[in-house]
DNA sequence: CATCCGTGCTTCGAATTCGAAGCACATGGC
DNA sequence: GCCATGTGCTTCGAATTCGAAGCACGGATG
C-alpha cells in the first residue's frame, strides 16, 4: 500500500467544495420538497426519472440506474410512493420479471406542483453566484468526471459487461 | 406561488452532473474507507476534521458546524468512534456543557493509515480527467457557491417581504 | 422439456439518519 | 441571589438506508 502524494491546495479545495455543495444542496432540495409536496428528495427523483420518459413509464432497473441508489431502497420508495398513490406499479407485458412504474394523475400533478419551487431553489443555491459561462463551464468539467466515473470499473473489479468490451482490466 | 421559469439546458446539465458526481464520489470514497478503515464516510471526516485543528481536540458544535451533518447524529456517531477507541470525549474545561473530542493515538494512527487510500481514490475518479486550470476553475466556481450558500438564509429567514413590513434585516 | 445460470425485484436484519423533546450548564437582568 | 432565556449535547422514536439472501422468470443448452 504505497503512499499517494497529498493533493495540492486547489485540489482539495475542489474536492472540499465539490462535496460541501453537493450536501448543502441536497439539503435545501430535500427541505423544500418535503415543505412543498411531503416528498423527500430521493421520491422527486424517481418521481422524475418516470415523468421524464416519454411514456411516462419505467422499469424498476431502469430508474435505478439513473439514481444513485440501492435497488432494495428502490423498492421500498416505489412502494412508499404506490401508497400515496403517486405511482402505479404492474408487472410488464414483455417481461414478466420487470415491474412498470408510471405515474398517476396526482403524481403527474404533483411533480408539477413542487417542480417550480425546486426550481427556484436551484437557482437561489446554486445558480444565483453564477455567470452563464461559470454554469457552462461547470456543466462541461463536471459533464467529463461524471462520464469518467461511469465508466471506471469500481476499483478491481470490471463491472459485469455484456460481452463485447472485455476492457483488458481483469 | 408564481411559476419559476424552467432551467436552461447548461444549467440543467451542470446541476445533474453536480449532485451525480458528489454521489458517486461519496459512494466510492464510503467504500474504500470501510474496505480499508472500517469507517464511514462521515466517521472520517470527524476524524479529519478533529485532526486537523492545530491542538487535535475540537468542541462537538464545531466540528457539526464544519460538516453537513445533524447534531444528534453526530452524537451517534462520536459515540461510536469513541467506543472502537479512536477519540476521546472529555468536558470542558472552560464551559461545562462543552464536551472536547480529541483523536487518540490509534485514532490518528486510522486517520493516516486511510488517508493515502482516500488520497488516491480521489484522484482517480474525480481529478484524473481533469487539468489542473478545470480544477482551479471548479474550485473557484465552486468555492463561490458554497460561500454564497452558506450565506443565503435558509428560506424563512427572510420571510415576507409584504410591503410596510420593517424590511431592515435585508 | 429438464436444467442451469443470469436478470429483476423483494424481503430481511442491522445500522444510520433526522427533528423534537429533554437535560444540564451559562449568562444576563432584576 | 434568583429567574428567564440561551447554548451544548444527548435521548428518543420513526423513517430510511444498504447489502445479502431469497424468489421467480427468461433464455440458452442439451
Amino acid at each position: 500500500m504505497p503512499d499517494a502524494a497529498p493533493l495540492e491546495p486547489e485540489q482539495l479545495t475542489a474536492y472540499f467544495a465539490l462535496m460541501e455543495v453537493g450536501s448543502l444542496l441536497q439539503h435545501a432540495v430535500d427541505q423544500q420538497l418535503r415543505e412543498e409536496g411531503g416528498l423527500s428528495y430521493i421520491q422527486f427523483q424517481i418521481l422524475a426519472v418516470i415523468g421524464e420518459s416519454t411514456e411516462g413509464r419505467q422499469r424498476m432497473t431502469d430508474v435505478a440506474d439513473r439514481l444513485v441508489h440501492s435497488r432494495s431502497g428502490l423498492t421500498y420508495q416505489v412502494a412508499q410512493l404506490a401508497e400515496a398513490g403517486l405511482v402505479a406499479k404492474a408487472p410488464s407485458p414483455d417481461d414478466e420479471r420487470s415491474v412498470i412504474v408510471s405515474l398517476t394523475e396526482q403524481g403527474r400533478a404533483l411533480l408539477g406542483r413542487v417542480m417550480s419551487g425546486h426550481i427556484q431553489v436551484v437557482q437561489r443555491l446554486l445558480l444565483a453566484p453564477l455567470s452563464s459561462e461559470d454554469v457552462a463551464q461547470l456543466g462541461d468539467v463536471l459533464g467529463r468526471v461524471r462520464q469518467h466515473m461511469r465508466a471506471v470499473p469500481p476499483r478491481s473489479a470490471a463491472p459485469r459487461r455484456k460481452r463485447g468490451g472485455p476492457t483488458g482490466r481483469e
